[in-house]
DNA sequence: TCCGAAATATGACAAAAGTCATCTTTTGCT
DNA sequence: AGCAAAAGATGACTTTTGTCATATTTCGGA
């Protein structure tokens, strides 16, 4: 579904978006140790992410990652995903035709609408707020 | 969301169907034209469905692939996604978690739920003999 | 001012997915 | 029996994705 680009992205928000919410920033060894992730590889995906202006970073001693609690509101995983993987999840063809809408469908097309709509809808009523709001709890999770 | 090699396996067996219901063999040639697909992988994936029962193949002259009635009535895309591309896609975690159950989900588990079970119902509702159905009164398409 | 902690940038490497080409086997037809 | 048409099998190659390692930049603090 998502690449694991993407997976360990908003796993690595998620877990900056707690800490920022308790007032710590964290860096990025700790990040990776605290979702299980390769460490290097989630530094080029936070990279992304800065440049996006998703989070924000910063360097020298005591630095590390951290967001506002106003990102943390705003942010939805519809826009993590489509810095990280892109847009073609929301817009391409379930068979993977160049061209496929309501006038010249693919077979699939219309029931593909359906799975369509609710992953968008997962994606664009999820915010990184609500998201973490288990995890604090200790009701959901991370990693493993 | 599906592999290539889904994507072509599904277009090649619609293909496939559409002409074994006209009552022709169809060649890999014709097939990967039909559906603007590279020939050798078309092949290969074709292969696999052959030995997952799916379709059959006739060696020698005037052979081909074809597909019968029964096949086409019985045989769901969930059947073919499973065969290609493997379970992972009905089961496996939104954020790419080893362990991700009602129990310790996910922070997106519950509302990843709706997703998959929409793509379960198309999946597992579509036959190949309905999704040929639009093909041949020429209402949904294959290739381009 | 210098040291060390941190992100950033870059490139090498590995694994998986997708593609291409060639050879082998089977089989109908003459 | 031999030819040709077809699938089947195999391996090499390319591209994309994921991973690792190493240098560079930035900056706080002693």
């Amino acid at each position: 579904m998502f690449s694991k680009a993407c997976e360990y992205g908003i796993r690595a928000l998620l877990y900056v978006a707690v800490k920022s919410h308790g007032g710590e920033r964290v860096i990025i060894s700790d990040i990776a140790k605290e979702i299980d992730s390769p460490v290097s590889f989630t530094a080029k995906i936070l990279q992304q992410l800065v440049k996006a202006a998703v989070v924000t970073s910063v360097k020298g001693p005591h630095g590390g990652f951290e967001i506002t609690d106003e990102k943390m509101k705003t942010t939805t995983l519809a826009h993590i995903v489509e810095i990280i993987d892109g847009p073609a999840i929301f817009r391409s063809c379930g068979l993977g035709l160049g061209v496929c809408d309501e006038g010249t469908p693919c077979p699939l097309h219309f029931k593909y609408h359906n799975v369509r709509s609710e992953l968008k809808k997962m994606l664009e009523t999820s915010t990184l707020e609500k998201l973490i709001q288990g995890v604090e709890r200790g009701s959901t999770h991370l990693k493993l």
